[in-house]
DNA sequence: GATGAATGAGTCTTCATTCAT
DNA sequence: TATGAATGAAGACTCATTCAT
């Protein structure tokens, strides 16, 4: 227990305390919040209600108030932790103009910032593991999430190809290999990473060199030999 | 056996190479086989060993003749399915000699056919699902996988910069960067897959799409009469 | 209940004997009604207590201000029902007076109609079935219903006999064969009926029957002129 | 350890007592009747499965070798203690010919003594009890056994009253009004028997006075007022 | 070596009961 | 008094593992 409050809660403790309180409101996002951690670090079928209840602070009964199996929390756990992260994703971007690449920078910076080095695309590495026994899950994934991605890059992407800015491409195609590393890097974050003893590199830094990278390659060829090169990036 | 065809049997079996003799050392490979099949499907956890008998062709109680757990099995299937197809990956490519960009190309073509379309990418899948629940799994595939893989492109890039066809660049960097697409790709035939309706993009466009981009991308600038090069970002 | 309606549900309750009043009278009687409903239904252990509470139309809760634990509400389902009722039978048959085959057959109509045809008979099949689980309901039952009742009857067919009525017989033993058929049939109501495709054979039929069954079976054999009476079976 | 085996079981403990042996045969018929025992005792859901293993002297995931849940278990016991029952009660019965009011008379010695008497008549019990949440059970129940055996019973009579041996009457009315007491008392014993403290009324002594009854009901009103009366019964 | 019957610890799930509100 | 959120003990069921055959 942190230390300003100790005492506050000393004065708490000798009082006498309820066995338990009523957080109606609060419980779900609580649950939510400790079954996805676990679900990120142990996978589904690892995952013990015993430990999702103890790390949300409620008894194992509490869970089957909020959730009717285990299948409907970890439903839960994807769908309302990335449906409000979207939004929020969302909503920032669609607020951006100017230069297509400009743009294609803020789209590298939130996506990392906002969802990739959280806890939250500990998400992705678990839907992927469970694709296969949960079809639904993978479904809605796929379709509320990856494909709404695909069209706020590709958005950006085709409008730097009619601005002249990029060149002409399968637009498809880039969105996927600006996406993969992203994903990758935050996949990454949640399994093996612990093992890369000496990280030279850090999340950053890699994504600096893959917007460089995809920059450099996007761009339109220069139209003429005496182009006045020197627009950077 | 019931009594009567012991001695045919015998007979058979001294005869032409019988074949439970050669079942008897097929049968751990055989048990790999079906056991790599379900855990790529269905995860660790949810694969039952009940399943892996019944498609291997043995009892239940004969895996355990040959391997001591499920972890044990589970540890010999990424074991015994990486290290012989690393040994292969690594004699085509080392014959390779040439311009660096042949073998960049070469290194595309051959990674995804002989690793990434065959069902053993999809081990990539559950050593990142289960890295958390097997820690000496995750080091195993990172030190020996993902670090040999990761030595032997990097030899190809470095080798291209000293010959002046590639641009000077962070060279680790480079190596995630070529990888990640390539993963991505893997890993989602194993999960995702089933759920994209029409895919107009196939994988072998998608890896042309990035090998063009990367060969663009580390292209060294033209030694343009006047270019300020060197700042790249 | 929220502030500005004190003043007025006040003023409503003390005109025109407020509901909520009546209902706390009532509860512990609507709660047994549920609650009967639902034993003879489902049987106890497979009751919920959410059930027979929503079907009261309070909460969980209030169950435990009446009712100390499902078994005590058990013990109230069967006491409170079987009571009050056997005060009414008691009462319209000791009225009764006259021929003893008038008599009986007053109590087969009696106790059809007042309760075999009732839901209330559904206790019996209940009490049979947890008599292994609830020894004391099982011993009031006994005791305090089927012996009473055992007693009416009784009481019926020895004036039957003393009067000359009816040959002389086991009682005890005619008792329990008038009443079989009843209990029976009370029972099959709320246990097989469903089953019965199609039934020709009404309730009122069967028990037409029966009695006219025990006032053969009953009657003294007639002062033949030389028959060899007396060696019953 | 009762006294007598002390020696040998001293012996047969000295040498290593499997822990346990494989009688795949014998088990099924084992479990079920343990079922049996505590389904009748206690009822369905009262019945843990605990009991029911350690009773069939198994562990409990033995019993879920030989049925796949709870459920199949009870109907399990159900069909397969019954339907063999049937088949001999059927034989003995189909065997005898004579006089109507023989063959009922052997009725009633037949049904008692190898069903009415022995722990599966309990099974009536439980079915009735549990035909609400058994609906399947409750039609196999009835079809199966209810029919059956009133068939068999309706035949005796109408035999009887073919050949003047008995008066005409409804026939279906009349079997359920032999059938009635042969069940409750059967029900009885596995419910309230325990609680009737002086039991001067033995089930024989009920069962011949209701045959006794029966026969009188049932036989042909003399067809003159000079009837040789002295057919006893 | 091979089998598969048997085991029992471990997990999800239910529900009577309690108690803060 | 009434509510219903919270509890936790109990029970059905699973499945990796063992071992008699």
């Amino acid at each position: 227990m942190p230390g300003g409050s100790a005492i506050l809660s000393l004065t708490l403790s000798t009082m006498n305390h309820p066995r338990w309180v009523r957080r109606k409101e609060a419980r779900p996002a609580e649950i939510i919040s400790a079954a996805l951690d676990l679900f990120v670090d142990k996978g589904f079928a690892a995952t013990r209600l015993d430990e999702v209840a103890e790390r949300a602070g409620v008894s194992k009964g509490t869970l089957y108030l909020y959730f009717p199996s285990k299948d409907a929390l970890f439903k839960a756990v994807v769908s309302e932790t990335i449906v409000p992260l979207l939004r929020h994703f969302e909503q920032r971007l669609s607020a951006s103009t100017g230069k297509a690449s400009d743009q294609l920078r803020m789209f590298f910076a939130e996506w990392w910032s906002e969802f990739g080095c959280t806890r939250m695309s500990g998400i992705c590495k678990v839907v992927i593991a469970e694709s296969g026994n949960f079809p639904e899950i993978a479904r809605f994934f796929q379709h509320e999430v990856i494909d709404l991605n695909h069209r706020l890059l590709s958005r950006i992407i085709e409008s730097g190809i009619q601005q002249g800015e990029f060149r002409p491409m399968d637009v498809d195609a880039a969105c996927h290999l600006v996406m993969a590393p992203l994903v990758i890097q935050a996949i990454w974050q949640h399994s093996l990473a612990a093992c890369q003893d000496l990280v030279s590199l850090t999340d950053e830094a890699l994504i600096r060199s893959h917007q460089d990278n995809m920059l450099r390659a996007f761009r339109a060829d220069p139209p003429a030999p005496a182009a006045p090169s020197g627009m950077n990036i």
